[in-house]
DNA sequence: ACATACATGTAATCAGTTACATGATTAT
DNA sequence: ATAATCATGTAACTGATTACATGTATGT
């Protein structure tokens, strides 16, 4: 049940809409939580009616009417408290990976293609971490701001998708070649 | 819906019973796909129902009678379906990441735990995969293998599946580094 | 005696996805 | 005209987790 302390922990920078959150999911937080717009509007709901978070209207003219929310005591402290309890191992879910694991026995060419896309996707994610991390470092270089920045838990874990994508890319583009080779070895046999 | 195509995937190099697979899940599948005995039971029978696997009893004297599955060549054509169709992108559900992402608002001492102990683990997956790699490349090096080997598809996985682990254990270390440089300097401020 | 491995499930609940619904404003 | 952005949801369904249930054989 770990959604909830994700929308927590994106409330921590102050206050957002459920529209916000649902953007700002697939960029900083998307590393390690994913979720639809129409989970977090329900689990802000949730949390409101748990005392977790607080919501105030924002009426606005040129626009739909919005509702901010920001963390309460309860809402911090309830975090603190799931930041204590045992976490359990991270789990990947890729049905690239499950088509790549039966390469054996399906059609190359389009695995290949799929995999192509792939490191474009990933490449394209490496940048935009990179572009959050040079914006929330600000002047600083990495390891000052890794010291003495504010916000360490977010560069973090942005440093974690850097990474992690950034092997996605490299992993992508080495088992298309993998693939590509065989099947080239194949077709001259 | 790809627990179904995980499945056939593994039952691809020979039958196994439900048993043996909640076992295997737990590694050589472990890096894309996680599932619990119950999900395997349970998805073992409605592909049997659907005629994409093939169950035989198997009666035993000293254990419990099992059954074998093996695929059947609509669970081939089916999972050739499969990778044609277009992925989506990857995603991690991680709890000890969001607890990061909260760094700043949690207790530290606490974190540096769980990260430290999260690197054994992964450090720990990095030597099992090492070990089921080595297993299958037999007297091949790896490019050889990766040329000519039977099983280039779960070879390919478990490359990945180690570059993420061991990923995952660099930076663990890191972050536990950077929260402890971080507590000391606020104590001797 | 106690734990672990073998072997297979049911039932209840919780979490996540897909489809649908509405409606104004701004940019191309 | 058309698409994108802002803004918030409901309803139905599928998938995943937790708790429970059973019973034998082998190793420590």
């Amino acid at each position: 049940m770990a959604l909830r302390h994700a929308v927590l922990t994106a409330l921590l920078d102050g206050e957002h809409s459920g529209y916000q959150l649902a953007k700002s999911f697939d960029v900083g937080m998307a590393n390690f939580w994913h979720a639809l717009p129409q989970q977090l509007y329900a689990e802000l709901a949730k949390l409101e009616a748990d005392g977790l978070v607080a919501g105030r209207e924002v009426v606005q003219e040129a626009r739909p009417n919005k509702r901010l929310f920001t963390v309460t005591d309860a809402g911090l402290a309830e975090l603190r408290r799931f930041a204590r309890t045992p976490s359990k191992p991270s789990f990947i879910r890729d049905d690239l990976l499950v088509k790549v694991a039966a390469a054996d026995a399906v059609d190359a060419a389009e695995l290949i293609a799929q995999l192509d896309e792939r490191a474009a996707i990933a490449g394209a994610k490496v940048e935009l971490f990179d572009k959050l991390m040079r914006k929330m470092r600000g002047e600083l270089g990495e390891a000052e701001y890794l010291a003495h920045g504010t916000q360490v838990g977010p560069y973090l874990t942005l440093l974690r998708g850097r990474r992690f994508e950034s092997e996605n890319r490299e992993w992508c583009t080495e088992a298309a070649s993998v693939l590509r080779a065989r099947a080239g070895a194949d077709v001259t046999r």
